[in-house]
Parts: structure tokens; C-alpha cells; sequence
DNA sequence: CAGCAAACTGTAAACGTTTTCACCATGCCC
DNA sequence: GGGCATGGTGAAAACGTTTACAGTTTGCTG
């Protein structure tokens, strides 16, 4: 590949004019700018983008740290920070971190040793260790949350987020509003505070509609669809079977519906079913799936924005951004058989 | 950020000696050793990935340019990729274009321009132009396709996917099997050479049992659910509409099935539909999906196994690599109600 | 046409590594 | 003890840009 020095040698000039037409043509005589780009088209040449970098210090990538790329509200997140990416010339480096936890400190070093410009972490399943060292950064490496929130000795990270307690407290007050009283949550998994504050809000939700949570209605489901399964075959075979269950993403209500049928029940009509996220499949279940919309491609945008702000320097502060959710009703859920 | 410079002073040696202690610590004296490791601990240094890259001239990047990130079947083949670059220590970055086409030469540029080691293109929705110009470089940039197969006149891409003619063949002759006549195919959108390989078996195994395909029954789904749900609703009002739906892919057979139940019929004692991909869905759909499984992500690990091949100057040929599949049966596809 | 400002250009340094090359010890063999 | 391989080291070049600085040309004004 044919570097500067060739187009310079070929035009007729440094390469300190060739740089310069790069990066701002005008601000080269005209018929220097001709010759440039004559050399140019002539030796095919194309800036190394290595060099450059390396040159600038940055990097131009974001990484983004999520449990796992096939959740669809991810999905859609990951739809709206490649959006902004691209329009501002960013990259985005997916990391997929199934369970193992990293710690702060090593996120802050992959900042420091430029293999990122910042970092994304999208609700991580594990709980993320608070830094250690370094406090000597002059400036903390831009790391902000998208969606998570995150115990509060964590320190001041960034999030952009839904109040997902809030919100869950209205998916459960639309349950106990239909006459439900043996209300089941499945959850994610032990570490995720993600679901844990969705967990809270359905507990609040019951303790002030004075309903009891029998032992055994929270259940771990991962996030997943086969956890789900396995969540909703264990309620299903509780002594006090729930008349509802609510599910912490649309991905674990699918897989509840699906057992829900398989045992012979019927939604919502044994049954009710409520999801959370409002992703593309929620509309075509069967039956169509009440959940809580949330935003997340603007999540996903403004998320990405925010970290490019704070790459540039601009002090984002830590007060969470909170974007609004709503509840969608759909039709599995209903009034329980009395 | 300290650099190796400050290492090398506080540990009293050269920087080479720092550098050859990162890379290889045998190489250097015991005493060296413990010097060097005690001044990496004492400045926190880790080294600049944007400087090492720079000489090393690789990114350590592999692009992946998918149609979209939402599909299931590509967030599986995703998976694959993923796995093997952390295992080789690369980072994968994501590129998602809607419908804009573009060249190999722009594809080659990315390489050449040293933003990318190398590429991998996955099925794209949109027509690859072959490439013009640059027959001066010494060796074809590294760019492979995943799952697609492409037009001829492209030249030689390797790539790793399936019998997508065989395999809709397959599904085809299931539903003639049952006894389908009226057979109709959702296919993807027009520049993708994915589907029209799909339509293409479809075409033969009609053909070859003497079935006749009506003007109408090859409807264009777009790969999307919303896509697919047109078309679905298109087929149930054609004069004579198809007691069997074969669908390009899975996604679109979860629209077409919601479709069919929203127009009051059954699935698939009125209308069988068979899908292609077996994704994470297809098993709780209601009823669940018979479809062609393809083996995702080790279409992803050996895309990118494959790549890094290449990246490493390694022949790769052109000759596609081929996976299997399988017919997976479940329950929505039946016998044609009499 | 002198003088001066403005516009443009070239030289060279800098970014942080890796790596070549020459060099210096050290230990071994004769 | 001279020669020689061996193992380790440091100086310096190189990678391809961008940019500060100084220098040169150009155009304008009086």
C-alpha cells in the first residue's frame, strides 16, 4: 500500500501539504490541491488507519460489554448505539461475557492501554467489582452504563436506564388490578441487579396491596428461555400454584407461555402472563404478549452519546438519565378464573 | 499512561529490554527480569495497544458485515465468530448495512486502509459488486462470506454455509411427502442470493413431482416478521391459496403462523408451515416449528477460523465449504385436510 | 516599489512500540 | 591465555501519520 510520502513525492510537495489536503483541502493552494489529488487517484492511496490513530491517540472504538448477544432488548440496544456510531465515525468492539466477571480495574485499563476509547456495559449479569487503584488517572476512563444500574458502592457510573422498580411495580399492580392474588416472579439470576431492582419493585407492589409472597414464587429463570421452562414447571407444581406469573424479560415469558401450554393450561385464561422489555416477538405470541415497553434503541442512542461526550472530555456526572417506559397490554393476561 | 520508557528508567535497563521482557520474559537475564517486573508493578504500565498495533501493521479486527444484528440465526453465527477471536485474541466489529451496497473494492479498501484485518460477509440482502480495479495488490485482502453464496461472476470468495438448494429441496419434499399440492414459498427480498438459492430448490422440487407453481404463491417477506405477515395475508386470499407455506426463514414463519391463526385458521390442520434456520424460537413456537436447522455457529467458527487463515497468508481457495443440515420435524406441518 | 500582513509550505519532531545490528560479557575449548 | 560460540544488552531505526515552527511566497497598501 502506497503511504503519504508516495503521494507526496508524486504531487510534487511535502507530506505535510498532503496531510493538510486530507484533512482540510481548502486549506491548500489550488493547484496544489489538483496535484494532490491527481497523486492521489494515481497511487490509489488510502490514509492508514493504524497510523492515524495511533498518531491521535484514540482509537475510535467504544467496546460494549453485554451477557450475551442473542437477547432480542439487547439486540435492539445494540441497534441504536451502532446508529450513533456510525454517524459519528465509531466503532463499536462487542464483547460477549457470559458470566465471568472483570472488574473495573480492568476495564479502566483497557481505556488506558487504548484498545478502547470507552466502554458500554450493558446489564451485566455479574456484579461488577469496584475499582482499587489508580486514583491517580487524572481523568477516570469513560465508562458508563447502559440500562444497568449498579450497587452503590460501586461509585458514579453514568447509566441511562428506565426506573425499572417503578416499572415493575406497574406490571404487578396490573396483575393484582385484574383480581390476581397468587402473584410469581421469575428472575434473573443471583447477580444480576438488573432484575434484582425488578424483583424490588414486585415486591413493593404485593407488600402494598398487602398480598403475601409465598416461599418458592421467586425463581431464577437466567434470562433465559429454557430457565424460564424450567422456573414455570417448578410454579406450576407449587402447592399454591400462582394465577400469574411475571416474567423479568419477553425471552423467559415466551418460554413460561410455551410450558404453561405444554402442561394443558391455558393463557391468560389458567394463567396470566406478563413480560418485560417489549421485544419484536412480543406481538406475535400466541397469545400476544402484555409486557413493559421499554425505549431501547433511544436507550441505545443516548447511551452511545453520552459516552461519546465523555470521551471528549465533558463531565457527563453520574445522575442516571432516566427515559420512560409504559406498560402494553396485550392479551396474556387477564382476570384469574375464580 | 506510563509508556515502556518510564519502565526502562526506573528498572535501569534499555527499553528493548523492557519490550523483549513483555514478549518473551525468558529471553532476559534473571535479574533483568525481576527488575522490569517490578518497575511494570510500581508505574502500572500496560502496554499502548494503539503503538503496538501501529507496528505490528494489524488491527487485530476482523469486520463482520451483516444485514442485521436482530436476526436469531445471524446472532448465532455471531456467537461462533466470537468465540474463536477471543480464543485468538481478536475483537469483532460489527457492521450492519440495512440495504446500501456496497463494492468489494470499498471492502478491500477497509483492509488495505488497515481498519480491518480482515472481513466477513455475511449473508448479505444486497447484490456484491465485483471488484475493478487494484489488480496491483500482491494478494487479495482477506474477505470471506459466511453462509452466502454469491454470483459467480464475483469470483472466488471462500465461504462456509450449507446446501441452501439441497435443503430447501428437503423441506419442499417433506410437504409434498404429506401430501401437499398447493405449495407456496416466502422468499427474501430481491438482491438476496441467500433466499434465491432456497427459491431455487423449492422451484426443483416442484418441478421434479410435477407440481405447478401458481403466479402468486413466491412472495417476496423481506426475511422480516412484518415482511412475512404481507405476504402470509396475500397467500390466504389468493384464488388458490396454498395449504403449505415455505418460509426462507424462521422469523418470517413466526409472522406467517401469527397471520394464519389472526385469519382464523389452523396450523397446521389448515395451513403447514415449515421455516429455515431452527433457531432458538422455533422450538416454542405454537405449535412449534418444523424447519431446516442449520449448524450456526459452527458456520462461525469456521468463518472465522477460516479467515484468520487467510490473514495469516494462508491459501484458502475458493472452494465453499460445506455444512450439513438437517430436516428437524415438529409440529406444524401435517397432512393437507382432505 | 518598499513594506507588511496573510496565506501557504516544508522541515523535523513526536507518538510508543518492535526489531536489527553491533557490542559486550561470560564461559568453554584447545 | 587466545579464540570462539553463546546469551544478553543497548542504541537507533523504522512504522505513517500530524503538527509546531520557521520559512517562503503572495497579495495588498501606501
Amino acid at each position: 500500500m502506497s503511504s503519504i510520502k508516495d503521494v507526496a513525492e508524486l504531487a510534487g510537495v511535502s507530506i505535510a501539504t498532503v496531510s493538510r489536503y486530507l484533512s482540510d483541502p481548502e486549506s491548500i493552494r489550488r493547484d496544489n490541491r489538483e496535484k494532490v489529488a491527481r497523486a492521489i487517484q494515481r497511487t490509489d492511496y488510502a490514509p492508514n488507519a493504524l497510523a492515524q490513530n495511533f498518531r491521535r491517540g484514540r482509537t475510535g472504538i467504544i467496546m460494549v460489554v453485554l451477557p450475551s448477544v442473542g437477547d432480542p432488548f439487547f439486540t435492539e440496544v445494540m441497534r441504536g448505539i451502532a446508529q450513533v456510531a456510525s454517524e459519528r465515525h465509531y466503532s463499536i468492539l462487542i464483547r460477549e461475557t457470559e458470566m465471568n466477571t472483570l472488574s473495573l480495574d480492568e476495564y479502566s485499563d483497557i481505556v488506558l492501554s487504548k484498545q478502547a476509547d470507552g466502554i458500554i456495559l450493558l446489564a451485566s449479569t455479574c456484579p461488577i467489582t469496584p475499582m482499587r487503584r489508580r486514583p491517580k488517572a487524572s481523568r477516570p476512563a469513560p465508562i458508563i452504563l447502559g440500562c444497568e444500574n449498579v450497587t452503590p458502592d460501586l461509585g458514579n457510573l453514568f447509566s441511562v436506564r428506565i426506573d425499572n422498580r417503578a416499572a415493575a411495580r406497574k406490571a404487578t399492580r396490573h396483575l393484582l388490578e385484574l383480581g390476581h392474588e397468587r402473584i410469581a416472579f421469575i428472575s434473573g439470576s443471583a447477580g444480576s441487579e438488573l432484575t434484582a431492582d425488578r424483583e424490588r419493585g414486585y415486591v413493593a407492589a404485593m407488600k402494598r396491596a398487602g398480598k403475601k409472597i409465598a416461599d418458592g414464587w421467586i425463581v431464577p429463570g437466567q434470562l433465559t428461555i429454557d430457565g424460564a421452562r424450567d422456573a414455570t414447571r417448578a410454579l406450576l407444581q407449587h402447592p399454591q400454584a400462582p394465577t400469574a406469573i411475571f416474567c423479568a424479560n419477553d425471552e423467559m415469558a415466551m418460554g413460561c407461555i410455551h410450558e404453561i401450554k405444554q402442561a394443558g393450561l391455558r393463557v391468560p385464561d389458567d394463567v396470566s402472563v406478563i413480560g418485560f422489555d417489549d421485544t419484536r416477538y412480543a406481538a406475535i405470541t400466541d397469545p400476544p404478549l402484555t409486557t413493559i415497553a421499554q425505549p431501547a434503541e433511544l436507550i441505545g442512542q443516548r447511551t452511545m452519546l453520552r459516552i461519546l461526550d465523555a470521551v471528549d472530555g465533558i463531565d457527563i456526572g453520574s445522575e442516571p438519565e432516566i427515559v420512560p417506559h409504559k406498560l402494553v397490554l396485550r392479551a396474556s393476561t387477564g382476570a384469574p378464573a375464580s
